[in-house]
DNA sequence: ACCTCCGGGACCCCCCGTTTTT
DNA sequence: AAAAACGGGGGGTCCCGGAGGT
């Protein structure tokens, strides 16, 4: 039926973030994505192979984005890794609100989003977070400033985009007792 | 088959929250509690009448808690509410925390877990994080100190009680830009 | 709906033999089975935990005399070992001939009848229906006979059971080139 | 992708053989005999247009043969007609070993083969090999004799083609209770 | 003429959470 | 407390057209 048909691809990666924001992954059908954009169940299998695939390529710009910042983090150390995770890490998740919500409730699922997500990157993430530290508490606090992170994006509320990331980045700051820093030119390397 | 079977009613509590916690709420159905605790499906629904009663009983401790905090909280007002809050919301996580992950991927159901997070409670305890301040700004780290209480607690790190509530406090109060406070006595009223 | 409701799970099997003779075993769905005894599919799935399951249960039968026959056969040699298969498969197969159709067309999908048909069984059949000869044309032989009580058992045609049982083995054996036996008393170990 | 692409319709006839015999007709998908010769499940609709199609194409040779061989035995009777037949067939089906095999796990299935198996020729093929007797017995030999056949032919077993024609003839004739015959020359008309 | 990109209707097997019956 | 039965999807596959590209 789809009129203009234009790409439906497209239509249904929409679709579908919309959806898993708002019912979660295993609460949204095939049918309801299929029914959303107004086509057939088949047609949106011929495009994604399984639902999973789906769920991947919606979460696919986040994780790429992911992995750089983690590439970014490992030559790093002591505060200047954890500033620099917090800064990333913000920067983000500011931009990418509705799927830092989806990687949330897909995080219990079994499955695992390709090419990431792979066990390693969240342990270094919080590592970095943590300014290499080994104590307890330091991890707890990475644990913080990064669970801030994701529950204030993952947040409903309209915010504009530039004040959210700011305020994530001195609040997390905070959280794991770093000095303020000058937030001119802390956004990374990113189309403008 | 286990024979005694004398209270069936509280080892499928246990079973189904071990497995609410590991594969979520809909991750795990009905099939999969029985098969844990060796009964059958039908005998579990004779307990229980149907899957969300179960997921309630199972959060029910940490619901009472949060409901009796969000009564203690609506008196105060400013850094004192603040406080309040964040001592009283660690301990309540620090002590129930597979609980805590269950409530996570529950957030994004449909369903209300009964007589709690009707909507309501969930706001009044970010505004008690936020002094009662009505700034984005100061909305933003309330929502941070709690998702970084949340998702600390969650975690699956082997960590010693008193140490993670501890931690959770000091780490929370500096999210929310407040002073220190001695630690000693802010345990609230909770049995011994 | 089933008023009687005496034993569904018999009436099931009924069915299902019925329909896979009629239609395949790919042929026949899940509804279909469920329909022609008029209960919910949900109910069949009750009773037998998959498709396989009920092919499995409808085979059962022929499976068990099948393998039984092959017990009896290993000590036999020569033209005895022959004979004995010629008229226990003759009688076996004149006796379920519903479920000998079954098995044909079974025969080409990629599953195996459970504890039985587990490649070497057939092997087995063949080489004492060849008198345990290892030449070409013995072994083209035996299969011939096999193939000739399979089809002809096959057959949709009404023919009273034990006319059918004699003129296999008679048949059968004249293919094998033996000599025709006295038919009496060659029943095989079989309930009365 | 294969470049050459001269005849892609007879790669497909041919894989579809193939697939047909190792998984049966139903048990082969249009996709899977596409994926196998490397192209688009559309190019196969090109060529083909349904599923039916393709088998009927397969299967066209063999039809053919067998059309052939009934006419030749419409006007012979008694033994004449019964030792035409198993020459014919065996010779056919020696020939034809894999389509035979398709052949069978098609007789299930509720569609005829295009201009042939259209009821009456399979009688009138048993018939024959009856020798044009009316007696049960009669029709059960001769519905082992091509049972016998077939199974023979379709086995896997490698086997030269002229030893086992000529082990097919003896053997079914044997079968038939009728005298062997000289084999030299009874190869029917055919194509050299 | 040949081939592929899209798209869709039907339906399959299985399972889920329930109600009814014993 | 369990056994039996059920309505209703869930994800996924099948076979098939129609609209183009070369």
């Amino acid at each position: 039926m789809a009129r203009p048909s234009a790409a439906l691809r497209e239509r249904l990666l929409v679709s579908a973030l919309q959806l898993f924001v708002h019912h979660g992954f295993r609460g949204t059908s095939l049918q309801d994505i299929a029914s959303d954009v107004g086509c057939a169940k088949a047609s949106l299998l011929y495009h994604f192979s399984n639902k999973e695939a789906i769920l991947g390529e919606v979460l696919a710009p986040v994780v790429k984005e992911v992995v750089e910042l983690d590439a970014r983090l490992s030559p790093l150390d002591g505060d200047t890794a954890a500033v620099t995770a917090v800064t990333g890490f913000a920067d983000l998740a500011s931009r990418h609100r509705q799927e830092i919500k989806v990687l949330f409730d897909t995080l219990t699922e079994e499955f695992h989003v390709p090419d990431a997500d792979d066990e390693g990157i969240k342990e270094r993430l919080v590592d970095a977070f943590a300014g290499r530290s080994k104590e307890p508490q330091a991890r707890v606090a990475a644990l913080m400033a990064i669970g801030g992170i994701f529950i204030a994006s993952a947040d409903d509320a309209p915010l504009d985009t530039e004040i959210l990331r700011v305020t994530l980045i001195r609040t997390a700051l905070r959280t794991l007792d770093l000095q303020p820093i000058r937030l001119e030119g802390t956004r990374p390397c990113v189309q403008p």
